[in-house]
DNA sequence: CAGTGGTCTAGACCACGAA
DNA sequence: TCGTGGTCTAGACCACTGT
């Protein structure tokens, strides 16, 4: 803790914490702080980037640096049979583009089938207040379905309504696997996030019961402003024993 | 990718991917690479945390900057009944420190029921060659069980042992609900880890039938050594049915 | 002790947003 | 155009490792 950088994020805290920052949350720009606590910018911007990964700043290029007010956070959650699943959402705003593609080396995430093979792409951009707060590719098989551009703006940030349409049209969905990974932005992705904030990244393959697999989505979360949950039920007594 | 650790970090990547560096592995110094790339140490030193933070290198404190080798990827896995678990095991070495305690406020991660209950915490500490690869703090209400310290060292870095010790009690998990974030290590987690690389945070609660929290934990998983995997069975058609 | 990574400074310049 | 955040420089000093 003897960094100055985090000493300065933590006397900042308590400043925000406060709440003695005039009405719109604005902090003092890079260059004041630096002079009021005798430091240079890159220290401060250090001290205001810990912060912002820890949730509590906006930092807005070419406008100013903002307490985050309303801190909506958003939930990834494997259990999307849920009824919940609706229930409280934030207001956020998202976006679909819709695509066909085939896929290639290394580009779509979690499908480890061939190369080659046609797919229909759903990129998903969530933002709130022209913050970005998720971004999601998401990728079905031609061969599984022909699906279409969801008529409704879509409800979720990253293709619930894309597993919908798949269950509409009558494709279950029997496992999903979840990797999970911390990083930091890659250049295509630092396209809309901060690049020196930690995202949690999410890549998910839904296979049938048949193994095949039916969707496999990449998952891009900002840290502070989202999180993931995910609930797992220990398998009844009835089948496992110890063995 | 106009910027120019970007840029580096770019060329340092084929470098190593090359192999022409020297059996150890290492890299020159930051002061050589800076000279190299006409560029300041401190750009130098961006390039290389990107690299780090992907996995690649070990930067290692007064002693060098080492490509890593035998990529040794720790698994946190959900699926702890599987049978694969004990399999493939990296050669890591896996610590436990246990002290009784009292939750207090904030102290214990994913607690949510009253302060001052008596715990048993177990901490985990797992290195490979002196490098930490995960912590993490596994609590088990005194009320659940009394567990002793397990005679045989850990085969789990993140407390599985101790899980099986309840099951052993006959006590059953029937929920488990992982709470994951990203974020950059906090003050305690940074005397054991890079303060400016990212963590996966898994927080843990497990509940048994009745509902009762008979054992929580805080995983911290660094960025580039480690993952975590989900993996869920959508329930079968019998029970659930679109309502 | 020398050589390494880790942090900080003071200031320059660029990129962006709003008036 | 101005004020803001974003990046980089050249160099200083500290902290740690191995000899």
């Amino acid at each position: 803790m003897a960094n100055r950088h985090l000493v300065i994020a933590d006397d900042l805290r308590r400043l925000i914490n406060g709440g003695q920052l005039g009405n719109d949350g604005r902090l003092p720009s890079e260059r004041m702080l630096a002079k009021q606590y005798r430091a240079s910018v890159p220290t401060v911007r250090n001290a205001l980037e810990v912060l912002q990964a820890e949730g509590c700043l906006d930092m807005i290029h070419g406008h100013g640096t903002f307490v985050r007010r309303g801190l909506e956070c958003l939930v990834y959650d494997n259990t999307r049979y849920s009824d919940a699943r609706a229930a409280a959402k934030p207001s956020v705003y998202v976006e679909v583009n819709v695509r066909r593609l085939e896929s290639s080396a290394a580009m779509p995430p979690g499908l480890p089938e061939a190369l080659g093979l046609p797919l229909t792409e759903y990129f998903f951009i969530t933002t709130q207040r022209n913050m970005v707060h998720a971004l999601a590719w998401v990728y079905v098989p031609c061969a599984v379905a022909e699906l279409d551009l969801p008529a409704t703006p879509p409800t979720s940030p990253w293709g619930d309504d894309v597993r919908e349409q798949l269950a509409a049209a009558g494709i279950q969905v029997e496992s999903t696997v979840e990797r999970v990974t911390a990083r930091l932005p890659n250049p295509r992705e630092a396209v809309y996030l901060r690049p020196t904030a930690p995202v949690l990244v999410v890549e998910r393959t839904s296979r049938d019961a048949a193994g095949r697999v039916v969707e496999a989505a990449l998952v891009v979360l900002p840290s502070g402003r989202t999180e993931a949950l995910f609930t797992t039920l220990t398998p009844s007594d009835t089948t496992t024993e110890a063995s």
